[in-house]
DNA sequence: CTTTTAATGTAATATCGTAACAGTTTAACT
DNA sequence: AGTTAAACTGTTACGATATTACATTAAAAG
């Protein structure tokens, strides 16, 4: 029974390795880069690694500040660029509450995805239920609309903020 | 059986009347600002009376540009304090993918909202499925999650676009 | 009628995001 | 290799969205 089967979510544990998730992320891209034949330029590499180092959301200009490599500060364009890039692949995912941006923790699993943005810790889960976006499609139909995007921002308090009181 | 009970959705059609809606969703704020014992001032006023009149979202400066009664230009925190207060009692949304503001078709209702935003038409349609509010939920907690708020925003094509090609 | 709470007026500034265009690199094709 | 077309980069400037801070005024509660 379709109901019964597991629900896929990836919360960021406190004690998770990053750099192992990170360098994960890195080799996806390049492979689907290869496979597209698209570029993953030093920009796009840069951001990605910059965002999928953080599992809280970054803004814009926070990702701005970490790539100035060779001392000068980039100019905003840079970052949007980039992100507008990561974004169209699939890596990187947009907050629209928050406006800011995280690495997509399902690549390559052809998923769709809601956001669990925990407002205390400000860590952000991705939740990963074909119920969810099921749903969503049928009565957005039912309701004569024809969907091509949802977006599913969900503000709370995470388990282990819970947890801790 | 639940499943089978009406879904609501509102999705202006072209031709129905707007002053009508304008009036009633001024009376409710009336009605539920004099419940509440808050003040419905007249930055209040004005801007609920903006935004109703308008299915299309607003943003905050288009609003802004619309409240220059007595001549002068307000400043845009004006708009966003009256906002904050609407949007806290319930009357108007905001929607986070497009930085607007549509006013609540369904006040006093007590009512889950997922926002249609048809691409082509611009028009923003408020689906009220409590279908997908709890699967939401349900999901959201099976993954360890306590959900304060949802925020669903649908991006597509709305009835009326699709049959006009 | 005075105290205190809420709302307003005003200026300044912070934050987020894009347009435009010249220059450079990369890939693809003779 | 040499040429061309497409994609990417650098840089400047600007537009759009939103908030802070603080002095003033109005309203409600005692």
């Amino acid at each position: 029974m379709e109901d019964m089967e597991a629900l896929p979510i990836r919360f960021p544990s406190r004690q998770h390795n990053h750099s192992s998730c990170v360098n994960k992320l890195l080799g996806d891209a390049e492979e689907e880069c290869r496979r597209q034949k698209l570029r993953f330029t030093e920009h796009r590499r840069k951001v990605l690694e910059i965002i999928a180092s953080s599992h809280k959301p970054l803004g814009a200009y926070d990702i701005l500040e970490q790539m100035n490599f060779s001392g000068r500060r980039q100019a905003p364009v840079v970052a949007y660029r980039a992100l507008d890039f990561l974004i169209n692949l699939g890596l990187v995912h947009r907050l629209n509450s928050l406006n800011a941006f995280v690495a997509c923790m399902a690549v390559g699993e052809d998923h769709t995805a809601q956001f669990l943005i925990c407002r205390q810790c400000k860590n952000v889960g991705e939740l990963n239920s074909n119920r969810v976006s099921e749903r969503i499609e049928k009565d957005a139909v039912e309701a004569g609309f024809q969907v091509d995007q949802q977006l599913v921002e969900i503000i709370g308090i995470c388990y282990e903020c819970a947890e801790s009181g």
